[in-house]
DNA sequence: CGAATTTGACCGGCGC
DNA sequence: GCGCCGGTCAAATTCG
């Protein structure tokens, strides 16, 4: 227990391909050179540096072009296990087909079991778009039930989760776009009321939002999106998890645009980032290589610590 | 003063 | 048909 604070946990693992060791060098010789010798030796090293300062770049733009190409894989894995899940998911449902049960309560609810047509909780806007098209079509045969009167839209269903301070009460999540809030509700199932939302962005942007804390663990806000954007994100490229964007393509650009962002963009790349490190995360644990390699380290942990 | 939010009333779908 | 419930409307209120 306690002791896990003293233990060196450090396992060695043989996997950081990003070496963040460079930035701290070139001051340093700067320093040293600048310090100890005269301002031509100053401008020799100058350049030096800046070769070498170009070498990394170098470097570091291959590794993020390393690092793109992985998120690809992963995302293609991702979508290609997502499409699998959801057959075997059709093929279990026996008769009823999980197609919406047509006739089942009111209409758009599946979501409340947290975020079906997604499939459990992502946050991805990709793999949303993969599944929603299907799930589009589903509810297009299913049309002459009910007259779809904006659009077809209305299908389009996702579920986000955010977390969110417990204190804080409002049923706000920064998504990048903006809401006008149009009512609110207690709902049966959850004692905390439920927020309803409209995109405000542009105004005849159907998108809806519906934000409610869970009821399991109040220090996370659902929202559920309903609907496509019919403009563009909140920052013209990219957009939330409901954005329309067929093929989201996750970019790691590092290396370009050094601190040219807005500040409101920071939260969106915080968000983006954080989904990419959830993404990375779940494929991680799900490659055999790299929880072997894991395994094997805490192992040899673990024999040295009981030798020692 | 205009925009955004709040909140009670209303509406429509669904189960009994 | 009635009551329940989620979703929406719109007048009132608050905020910048």
């Amino acid at each position: 227990m306690d002791c896990s604070s003293s233990l060196d946990i450090s396992l060695n693992l043989n996997t950081n391909a990003f070496d963040r060791s460079f930035p701290a060098k070139l001051p340093e010789e700067e320093v040293k050179v600048s310090t100890s010798a005269g301002v031509e030796r100053k401008w020799l090293v100058k350049d030096k540096s800046a070769s070498e300062l170009r070498e990394e770049l170098n470097r570091v733009y291959s590794e993020n072009k390393k690092i793109k190409e992985m998120l690809e894989t992963v995302c293609e894995k991702y979508y290609a296990l997502h499409h699998h899940l959801e057959k075997l998911q059709s093929r279990k449902s026996p008769g009823i087909d999980h197609i919406e049960q047509p006739t089942k309560k009111r209409k758009q609810d599946p979501e409340d079991f947290l975020g079906f047509p997604n499939g459990k909780t992502e946050n991805s806007s990709s793999n949303q778009d993969h599944h929603h098209q299907q799930y589009e079509q589903k509810n297009q045969l299913l049309s002459c039930k009910r007259p779809v009167t904006d659009s077809f839209n209305k299908a389009k269903v996702s579920t986000v989760y955010f977390p969110a301070d417990s204190s804080d009460t409002s049923l706000t999540v920064k998504d990048g776009y903006q809401w006008r809030k149009y009512g609110q509700k207690v709902t049966r199932d959850n004692p905390s009321p439920r927020a309803y939302f409209r995109c405000s962005f542009a105004p005849s942007c159907p998108v809806k939002k519906k934000v409610q804390r869970s009821a399991e663990d109040p220090s996370i806000l659902v929202a559920t999106y309903e609907g496509t954007h019919n403009h563009l994100g909140p920052n013209a490229s990219e957009g939330d998890a409901t954005s329309q964007g067929g093929s989201s393509t996750v970019t790691l650009d590092m290396v370009h645009h050094g601190g040219q962002r807005l500040a409101t963009e920071k939260n969106e790349r915080g968000m983006m980032q954080e989904f990419l490190v959830q993404q990375m995360a779940s494929s991680l644990t799900n490659d055999s290589n790299f929880t072997a390699a894991l395994a094997a380290a805490i192992t040899g942990r673990l024999m040295e610590q009981s030798r020692t």
